[in-house]
DNA sequence: TTTAACTATATTGTCGACAATTTCATAGCT
DNA sequence: AGCTATGAAATTGTCGACAATATAGTTAAA
């Protein structure tokens, strides 16, 4: 169904894997110190798979490092929130611009009928999936701009970032209804093969998200 | 003067920046396999720091790598270079609109003085220093934004790749007296605190640019 | 001849130990 | 008291060796 990237193979993927989740679900704290030595005996690894992992958190913003000195998870901040949403939706709608030259009839056909899936959920009131949805939904969209590098920006860089503001000031899928229908209308967008449209509902939608995770931070 | 970002410090740090120029100007060919224990013998350095290096690399998008098979340098594609200006077209658009609004008057003045001892190099025939000058602009716009993630993004990420495909295509700085006159617009709309224009006219330079590189590819 | 299995080789992944650097505490000096 | 210097402890950086995996080559069977 959801295709998870890459299925993480080796010890340092995984570890990768599991540090990236715990730190995004606050289970260590942001701001805190990693210490090698302490997180391979925690995680059963050795401090090379360890170091691997958090070279590659550095890479996703997930983590800041300084030589000879150590790694912090990063903070969250008002600003740091404005700028990363900043990049967002201009990512994001430019993926939605490019979905709509890119994606296969099939491959919309498909986005609708998760959005509809979406909607019975929704309805019939299973809300724990809303959040799933709406991931998948943004997913979607972001692969079907079909451009490696925004793909990859979107999905390994500034996602889990977007996840983890979102997770730790308690926001369990908000805006459920109205969100549902923005996303309806961007996809209709995306089947007219209205890039443009597609571009602006979708900068549109994010700002909206943006402001509702703005006013918990404040 | 210009600020390279942070002197790398460790050996891992100097080995990525040598392995990256090496990619980048093509001393190390597109495409070819990069042995780890080959490397470590070159570069006269373990097979630990080689490896962090290669981490690094496959997070700036110059090498790809699989688990267990090894990493290999990016190949150089027509849909590759046309995907990667997409991005950076609306990425550093948006630094020019975030430039207006960001940059201090001070920053502005100086970005001014440096367009103009461009100009006087360009004028008394110092063109060499024409490919660091139009570095040197378009970093200083970056900055600018004084947006984190878009300035990691675009210093980090793609503009070693934007330079591995004008290197490796054999441009020595194109495009010399009409490329100062649009940073000279540029600036104007900077100065003038006048984002979409910088934005506009920004995304339009770089437009220019790309057909200019798409042309020798073809 | 082609295919399959197996062995040998080479390459990547992981580990523990050592070296270099930072950090913290203590002592000495003005 | 306050500041600097010195040294010990802890942490990060680097290294070589071993384990796991993939690749290539060879042999054997259909």
């Amino acid at each position: 169904m959801n295709t998870p990237a890459e299925t993480p193979v080796t010890s340092a993927d995984k570890t990768f894997v599991l540090l990236r989740s715990d730190i995004v679900e606050g289970v260590i704290t942001a701001g805190s110190k990693l210490s090698e030595t302490e997180l391979s005996t925690t995680y059963s690894v050795s401090r090379a798979v360890i170091r691997e992992a958090i070279n590659r958190l550095e890479a996703c913003h997930l983590v800041e490092r300084k030589a000879n000195v150590g790694a912090r998870v990063v903070t969250l901040t008002p600003e740091g929130l404005v700028q990363l949403y900043q990049v967002r939706e201009a990512l994001e709608g430019m993926a939605a611009r490019l979905a709509a030259a890119n994606m296969t009839d099939q491959e919309i056909a498909e986005l609708q009928e998760l959005l509809s899936e979406h909607f019975e959920e929704v309805k019939t009131g299973h809300s724990y999936y809303q959040e799933a949805g709406d991931v998948d939904f943004h997913y979607r969209i972001i692969v079907g701009s079909k451009n490696t590098h925004l793909i990859s920006m979107l999905t390994n860089g500034i996602y889990h970032l977007v996840r983890m503001y979102r997770v730790q000031l308690g926001m369990a899928g908000p805006r459920v209804s109205t969100a549902f229908g923005e996303h309806k209308h961007i996809v209709q967008a995306i089947a007219n093969r209205d890039g443009e449209l597609a571009e602006m509902l979708m900068r549109r939608h994010i700002l909206y998200s943006k402001n509702n995770i703005e006013n918990k931070l404040l």
